[in-house]
DNA sequence: ATTATACTTGTTGTTGTTACACTTTTTAAA
DNA sequence: TTTAAAAAGTGTAACAACAACAAGTATAAT
């Protein structure tokens, strides 16, 4: 049967999610090579003979961000054989959520943070990839209070709450939010304030290093909204 | 650079999940080929390159067991250099829950369902890949009644519980267990009665065809076990 | 001192969750 | 026909989680 060549070239790409400038936005770089030469495309390469795809996202990652130790998770395969205009690649993408304050990325103009609700025009599918990556990202949020791995270390309530807003996309009640926050496990509360604004400083607190998945299981209830 | 040859073969794997015998069980074929002639393994082929992965996985599906319109799911992307112990093979593995009485597969010594928990020695990573769906499953349950998917289409609530209990191993109150049930949108009792045991006969329930991940958001709550 | 701004805090009604035991219906056997 | 065995079916009360809601407090700038 011809057309039917039973080998094909394997990526990884990876979306970095950081909280920056009050908004989430997501690592891109930009490509030096055809196709979509001089387009923002978020970090990827091929996979190795020798690797498997966890290795070779932390290896991409590495090459092109020069960003190590991080958390990473295989988000979903994408393998539409239109999906790359030249030949068929099937890539694996991968998601991390980091605090931009521990890493020392380094940006330029082909290596950059665009905010994830005002992106550029996007290499191949790359722009669905990240689409679904925030997808990923709430149901994570709605477990868990992953937000911490986006914040810096040391972080307001406030802050925190604008992060599950921003990534929710909804208003929450700031009581309630509080309410629930310091219930959560491994949240300690500092004897230090942030004076960043001019305004009442705001309590800082921090977040022991914690195992994911633990106890406290739904974290933001699922909004009840009439199946949209 | 050597041993870096940027194509590899790609293949989809489906684990097939449903409850027959008052056991959750994964259909499994018979491998003709080597490696692993004669082993079990789950159904699988390569992707082609004209097709997508849902494309391929569908067909492989239908090749493979003549089981045609069902719900699959991309599970999770599988591609540990060794796994193959030829060639480098990286499988994308999808995943569905079916009622076997839909489906006239017709088992043979080359096709048959497989007790999830009393596997046969497997081919490949096969037994992970059926491990990693199991834990899917289990999401899934804990989101919405997906267990309508595995049972007949006229259930008793008794039924129901089993298969709760099968998956999530765990035992479940049987009174808390109805008050919840019932009041799922979409399930619609009948006025019919099961009459396969010889004691007091059971009410059939049905379900309307429902948009999955409706508004009942969590079906069956996550146990708060002390961070096992 | 005044003002503007962001931080902080508690109650109540509602809803969901868990724990828990007896009665009813049916068939088969005595 | 009575009895026994097996599975089906049913309600309440205490507790935990959630949603809705408004006023006082600390700081810096004027």
């Amino acid at each position: 049967m011809f057309n039917e060549i039973k080998t094909h070239e394997i990526t990884v790409d990876i979306v970095i999610l950081t909280i920056k400038n009050d908004a989430l936005q997501v690592l891109l770089v930009k490509r030096n090579n055809e196709p979509f030469k001089d387009k923002w495309a978020i970090p990827g390469g091929y996979v190795r003979m020798s690797e498997n795809l966890d290795e070779a996202a932390i290896r991409v990652l590495k090459e092109k961000t020069d960003v190590e130790n991080i958390y990473l998770e295989q988000l979903y395969t994408f393998g539409d054989p239109l999906r790359h205009p030249v030949s068929r690649v099937i890539t694996c993408a991968y998601f991390a959520l980091i605090r931009s304050e521990d890493f020392n990325i380094v940006t330029s103009p082909d290596l950059a943070w665009h905010k994830v609700f005002d992106l550029p025009p996007l290499a191949f599918d790359h722009k669905e990839i990240i689409q679904y990556s925030l997808k990923r990202t709430r149901e994570r949020l709605e477990m868990c209070p992953v937000a911490y791995q986006l914040l810096n270390e040391k972080f307001t309530l406030t802050e925190m709450q604008k992060a599950y807003e921003m990534i929710m996309e909804k208003k929450l009640d700031k009581r309630n939010f509080r309410k629930k926050v310091i219930t959560t496990e491994g949240l300690r509360e500092l004897n230090e304030f942030s004076k960043t604004s001019s305004k009442r400083p705001a309590r800082l607190y921090t977040f022991e290093t914690i195992k994911l998945n633990s106890k406290r299981a739904h974290f933001i209830k699922k909004t009840t909204n009439p199946t949209s």
